[in-house]
DNA sequence: TTGGCCTTGGG
DNA sequence: CCAAGGCCA
């Protein structure tokens, strides 16, 4: 590898162009960069709507790499074959990424560094997914938190590096190694029936992205403490989907959030908070990587979860017919939009693992199927967060009533009547395109009779509370 | 070691 | 008012 050679910035959860540090690194290698997109195992397994949305990223990211003169070439198959052919091909000198932290990203990645190194590149990953490496966080004895207040505690005054500016040219190579059509990829296969549905809910690449983050920091933010509890108003930044793909870095979202701050704008540190849940999340899944699939504190395994995802309580779930009005709507905003507002999810949540004892992993796999901002770190902290199983989880005796959160947080019904038609006279256009976007085996129409409680809200916290009482830890 | 404390609640 | 175990300094 010489002076010239070329470089692939191999991107994955990284889709955008400003403050990107690795397409920053290729650049200043000096010779051509060759952006490659893999759809390799990880991406092929994702859930159905976040395989859709990363279509979406793709194809608007390849569009402006294409309007600077750059491509994105796509591959499909194993990452160290496919950088292997990509090197052979091309001539690569180094192949360059920005890091990931969860279990599944760091065992692929491992295994491509170590076998790109041993061909003699320079095979390198680097920041830009977080404001803080995981490893650079640290309680008082040497070890990483467990409980998030400390951790804020421990970061809030960090310097965070500046966003740095998309770049104003990437060298091209001479000729191009081929690529797929990401036509030919079918990312919309399992999506065929909602996806023209949802399409119009998703805020899709980087532009999109930072618009929003200017309208929220500039305008929304101040009522953000309040309004991010109303599930029918637009108070939140809504930039989950944008920063799950990284179409968006969290620099640039915390300085945006922190001039609103110094702007005296009250929402603002709420915000930032969020913003570092996201990194608490990802903290954990590296620390400890059983978070994304197994009960993180392990005596849990004894509790007596339903595990049957084919349990009529569980179908009724997901399929937004539990009869208990603020779950549906949750359910059915979710299948609609791709997404799910924060306390609508709490509320689910606490439903399935509480008044319906099911384990949480069913409802983990089932946000993972339908959220188009789908998040492996984040999704398995909520979900242990609510069950009660993870690390400074809710109380499990903490359970949520969904009729009270009705009267706390959408008065009017204002949530309710944008995603529940049966029994309405006049069922909102949003509540109707529910019917349109389900699969039509689940033999569901408006028309239909809405459903009693499966579980009553007083039944199911008196029996949640019985397992807990009666578990054996 | 100890004591203050812990995102989002219920009744 | 209740609930609790464990984290962190």
């Amino acid at each position: 590898m010489g002076e010239g050679t070329a470089t692939l910035l191999w991107m994955r959860r990284d889709l955008r162009l400003s403050d990107h540090p690795a397409l920053g690194a290729a650049i200043a290698r000096g010779g051509p960069v060759i952006p490659v997109f893999i759809l390799d195992d990880l991406a092929e397994t994702l859930g159905a709507a976040p395989k859709w949305r990363l279509g979406l990223s793709l194809e608007d990211l390849a569009r402006r790499l294409e309007a600077m003169g750059s491509r994105l070439i796509l591959r499909r198959g194993d990452a160290t074959q496919t950088l292997r052919a990509l090197v052979a091909e091309t001539g690569a000198g180094a192949v360059y990424w920005s890091r990931a932290y969860d279990p599944d990203s760091v065992a692929r990645d491992k295994a491509v560094k170590a076998a790109l190194k041993q061909d003699g590149l320079d095979a390198r990953s680097h920041e830009g997914h977080l404001m803080f490496e995981p490893w650079t966080v640290e309680t008082g004895t040497g070890g990483f938190y467990r409980v998030y207040t400390p951790f804020w505690r421990a970061v809030k005054e960090r310097g965070v590096p500046e966003p740095e500016p998309a770049p104003s040219h990437i060298p091209a190579p001479k000729d191009w190694p081929l690529s797929d059509a990401l036509e030919d990829w079918r990312l919309a296969a399992a999506m065929d029936r909602g996806a023209a549905i949802c399409r119009p809910y998703q805020r899709v690449g980087e532009d999109a992205a930072q618009g929003r983050l200017g309208w929220f920091t500039g305008h929304a933010i101040g009522a953000y403490d309040t309004a991010r509890d109303l599930p029918a108003e637009d108070g939140t930044s809504g930039l989950s989907e944008n920063l799950a793909l990284g179409e968006i870095s969290p620099r640039r979202c915390w300085h945006a959030g922190m001039r609103a701050l110094h702007e005296g704008k009250p929402g603002a540190e709420t915000w930032l908070k969020e913003l570092v849940w996201r990194e608490f999340a990802y903290h954990l899944a590296w620390h400890t990587p059983r978070i994304v699939n197994r009960n993180w504190r392990e005596d849990w395994d004894a509790f007596p979860w339903n595990e049957d995802e084919d349990h009529p309580h569980v179908i009724a779930w997901k399929q937004g017919r539990t009869g208990i009005p603020f779950v549906d709507a949750a359910m059915r905003e979710m299948y609609v939009t791709g997404r799910m507002h924060n306390r609508a999810r709490m509320i689910v949540a606490s439903y399935l693992t509480k008044h319906l004892l099911s384990h949480w992993r069913i409802g983990q796999k089932w946000f993972e199927e339908c959220l188009t901002d789908w998040d492996p770190a984040s999704n398995a902290m909520g979900w242990q967060w609510s069950a009660g199983s993870g690390p400074d989880a809710t109380p499990y005796f903490r359970v949520f009533n969904p009729e009270t959160q009705v009267q706390k947080f959408d008065p009017k019904s204002r949530y309710l009547d944008r995603w529940i038609a049966e029994g309405r006279r006049n069922p909102t256009d949003t509540a109707l395109s529910y019917f349109d976007a389900i699969p039509r085996k689940w033999g569901l129409s408006a028309d239909d009779i809405y459903p009693e409680p499966i579980v009553s809200v007083k039944d199911g916290r008196a029996k949640a509370l019985a397992a807990y009482e009666r578990r054996g830890f």
